[in-house]
DNA sequence: TCGGAATATAACTGTAAAGTTATATTCCGA
DNA sequence: TCGGAATATAACTTTACAGTTATATTCCGA
């Protein structure tokens, strides 16, 4: 009853704590892109660039597809998912504790009350 | 159509994203605790138990309830919705995206057997 | 096959934040 | 009203990581 809830990776989280590689995720919404193109958009250097997609890509966050001497950088979908069901379930534990609570306090009136 | 996302506030997110901050929050889930109980049970000195409530409070993830010269501190819920809203339209936004990436490779394929 | 474009990575620097130590504040009970 | 318990905070040390510079690797086209 009210077991434990699934711990979420924090450093999957600290991936995404980030305003450059948040920065990257965002723009990865729309599609895929290179390093090269992720860089000039964003305004950082190359070997910046690849620094963050490298934290990004080792934590799942995005993958890549080789094509020549580039590099397609794209958002996988599971890091979301996995958070979606991390704060749901969060919220769902936190509002049954309330509502345990709830019940609780009115047995408690109750109780009272049988002794009036 | 296709309008830009709402942007996570990252702060937040990064006050969630270490780890004994999230063992706090997950101390929390199960009710109130004061700064005393918190420090015990995650072996923290009571000032580094304080610093992280610190942050916690600052970026809305809990509140604080003073009772004599203690003080008891308990989750929001609002930081849980607003992250499950976040990660929902992400993803949303993906799929939608994907789902017009097949519209138009559909529409490819129409084309060349037109031409046929 | 040589030169340049695209990228990764190693080595470094600077800074922000984790964690500690010491102290101030507030409250209660003896 | 004094002493101790609970907490916050300032000042400090240490560590982790963002960001830079320099270099190596791989690929393509001339």
């Amino acid at each position: 009853m009210m077991g434990k809830l699934k711990s979420i990776d924090i450093s999957m989280l600290s991936a995404l704590a980030e305003p450059k590689r948040m920065a990257i995720v965002e723009l990865l919404r729309d599609g895929p892109l290179t390093v090269g193109e992720i860089a000039k958009r964003l305004e950082l250097s190359q070997p910046h660039a690849s620094k963050h997609l490298k934290v990004l890509s080792d934590n799942g966050i995005v993958e890549v597809k080789p094509e020549a001497n580039r590099r397609y950088y794209k958002l996988r979908l599971e890091p979301f998912q996995v958070i979606e069901y991390w704060a749901t379930s969060f919220q769902t534990h936190l509002e049954k504790r309330l509502d345990n609570l709830d019940d609780y306090v009115q047995k408690l009136k109750n109780d009272r009350k049988r002794d009036e």
